[in-house]
DNA sequence: GTTGGATATCTTGACGTCAAGATAAAATCT
DNA sequence: AGATTTTATCTTGACGTCAAGATATCCAAC
């Protein structure tokens, strides 16, 4: 009987026409992730960064040597919209952590690289991240996570598909 | 091979030192939430509402009659800082979904109850909200869903208990 | 080559969120 | 009762996000 439960207790008593089963599903979910997104904050704080410029510097830093993409690439990878990448870009290359050069190959666009400095930031603070997902993971049996996993999957892929 | 794969791809490649398991488990489940969400601004927007104006009335509605609970309850069920609640009280007040009186038990509090209007509103809301999560849950197996309700349940609760 | 429709990025304006601080009214403790 | 601490709510200021619109450049068709 967890939070989730008193929920779904209440909307019965109120409304029993619905069918709430599902409501379950989705609150759990949310509140976790509202969980773990806020876990994961403490480790972006402890080095001066944001959930926002942490998802932009590690998908730099992933795409390997020259560790350098195209706004138009990172809005791809982190699916958020493009006013808001011109933002947090504005504030990582205001610290330094990254630089924009014009795109030799298109003249409309720009190319986004980390500075050393950045690299070496999101060098440091990933593998902190790291290290604290497993500490976070650690509060899921091992045994339900394959299971988790497999649903997680599947659910997702009904959305990408549908996404094209 | 999603999204989610092609992004532990790349940190296997570039950082072969990290073990970067629970990423896989992190990064479905926050892109899941995120859909999740994007699918049921839906059903708030197309009735006028927000996700936060709907999480105010839902929790109202939910409580029963009088159909009116205490901006610090409200506080407690959502989860939101008191700034975040003062702004939402604000704005469904002057919707006229809500009012605020003052606490005849308690001079420095006050009650806020759903308004009739406010009260059509999410009975409606509601039923269309709960209709579309049908629909999205679709996309998970039926055989998955107990196994990601209990998984979900186990790792929520590890830091429900946390907390205190 | 010129025209017209795509595309890449930035700008603008409106929200929502939080942390930290302010205010007023309980509650508790002498 | 009077002083001190706690609590309930609101205010402030800084961010982050998005949708929609503005610019500049590219590309395709003629």
């Amino acid at each position: 009987m967890d939070q989730v439960d008193r929920i779904l207790e209440q909307w019965n008593r109120e409304r029993p026409d619905l069918d709430v089963t599902p409501m379950g599903t989705f609150g759990r979910l949310k509140r976790l992730a509202d969980q773990l997104l806020r876990e994961m904050e403490r480790v972006y704080q402890a080095n001066d960064l944001t959930q926002a410029g942490f998802d932009v510097l590690a998908t730099l830093r992933r795409s390997g040597p020259p560790h350098a993409l195209t706004p138009s690439a990172l809005i791809s990878w982190t699916m958020v919209a493009s006013g808001t990448m011109t933002n947090r870009l504005d504030r990582l290359e205001a610290r330094g952590l990254i630089d924009r050069r014009t795109n030799p190959a298109d003249g409309r666009g720009s190319v986004v690289a980390l500075t050393d400095e950045g690299l070496a930031l999101i060098d440091r603070v990933v593998a902190e991240h790291v290290a604290n997902q497993h500490r976070l993971i650690a509060g899921l049996p091992p045994e339900l996570r394959p299971h988790l996993d497999e649903a997680l999957r599947a659910w997702l892929a009904s959305f990408e598909e549908a996404a094209g």
